[in-house]
DNA sequence: TTGCAGGGGTCAA
DNA sequence: TTGACCCCTGCA
């Protein structure tokens, strides 16, 4: 069947769509937006979205469109999950252009070609970035993961179990010595109080989308563990805003080497963002983080005195 | 082998 | 503006 632009076929334990552009698992993966997409022997990935586990290897060409497998998938579940959360609806490519402008970004977007922003859940992106602050990303994916094993719902694949990330309400209704399954250490107790928050509607994660972008990122960093890192990161990987530029020591650091050839603040960063990228600075975000992570610029040696 | 610094930030003084 | 913070890893 044909949806939206792709073309769709339903097999006996998975679905394929086709003409799938400006794509590529690695860089979608590990661009540092989410935790809990794990790689196989095979290139695949096996990952834990809405309570579903599915399998997602790409067939394809750089540059060129190519052909996205999701095993355990159905066209149903394309329609009212996979489309969204893959972002399939927005033309990259215009994107893409658009940022080139200069030779940095260029660099970066021709290395993160295949990046796209995953619409991931607000809240189990909420609780996920409280828990990388001061910490390693194979540190956060544990901890991801035995919050879920401890709180979610078992849900199977291919006879291995897998499980989906706790609902609000488990996690409020735990306490601190019990959440540091998760070997959260200090982040543990700021889960437990922001959890308690949302569940007893402190602040509902269902109404940023309407507020402005900084009142959005104001209304998050009420939450405890939340400061304007976390909260940037909530808003760009929930596909909340797009307008935001998470800036952590890395981007901070690359802006700082690439860009501005000196030391530079926080503000001066956003604002470098707002007048540069505009609407489209966390897509740039998400290209400079790859690019510069994965090529260590940026990597301490390097710094400025 | 043991010891120590430091990490995709936030909070509190 | 600065240090502490849980836990873990990398590197002397």
């Amino acid at each position: 069947m044909e949806y939206k632009g792709y073309e769709i076929e339903e097999t006996k334990n998975a679905i394929i769509i086709r003409k799938v552009k400006d794509f590529n698992p690695v860089h979608t993966f590990e661009c540092g937006q989410c935790f809990r997409w794990k790689r196989e022997k095979d290139g695949s990935y096996t990952g834990v979205v809405r309570g579903r586990a599915v399998n997602v290897e790409f067939h394809g060409d750089k540059e060129e469109a190519g052909a996205l497998v999701i095993k355990n998938g159905s066209i149903d579940d394309f329609i009212n999950i996979w489309y969204d959360y893959f972002d399939l609806g927005r033309d990259y490519g215009a994107i893409k252009q658009s940022l080139m402008k200069d030779n940095i970004m260029r660099e970066a977007v021709k290395f993160g070609y295949g990046i796209r922003l995953l619409k991931q859940d607000i809240w189990e992106t909420l609780i996920s970035f409280i828990l990388s602050a001061n910490n390693r990303i194979p540190m956060i994916m544990r901890a991801v993961e035995k919050l879920s094993e401890a709180y979610g719902e078992e849900i199977k694949l291919d006879g291995v179990s897998y499980y989906s990330f706790p609902s609000v309400d488990k996690l409020a209704a735990s306490n601190c010595e019990e959440l540091d399954v998760c070997k959260g250490g200090f982040r543990c107790k700021y889960i437990l109080s922001t959890s308690q928050m949302i569940r007893d509607g402190d602040v509902r994660l269902e109404r940023l989308e309407t507020m402005s972008r900084d009142k959005a990122r104001n209304e998050l960093m009420r939450l405890p563990g939340v400061g304007p890192k976390v909260a940037d990161c909530v808003l760009l990987y929930s596909g909340t805003k797009y307008d935001v530029f998470p800036t952590d020591v890395w981007v901070k650091r690359v802006m700082e080497e690439l860009y501005f050839k000196r030391e530079a603040s926080f503000k001066e960063i956003w604002n470098f963002a707002d007048e540069n990228f505009g609407d489209m600075a966390g897509f740039a975000q998400q290209y400079l983080f790859y690019y510069a992570r994965e090529n260590k610029i940026g990597a301490k040696e390097n710094s400025l005195g």
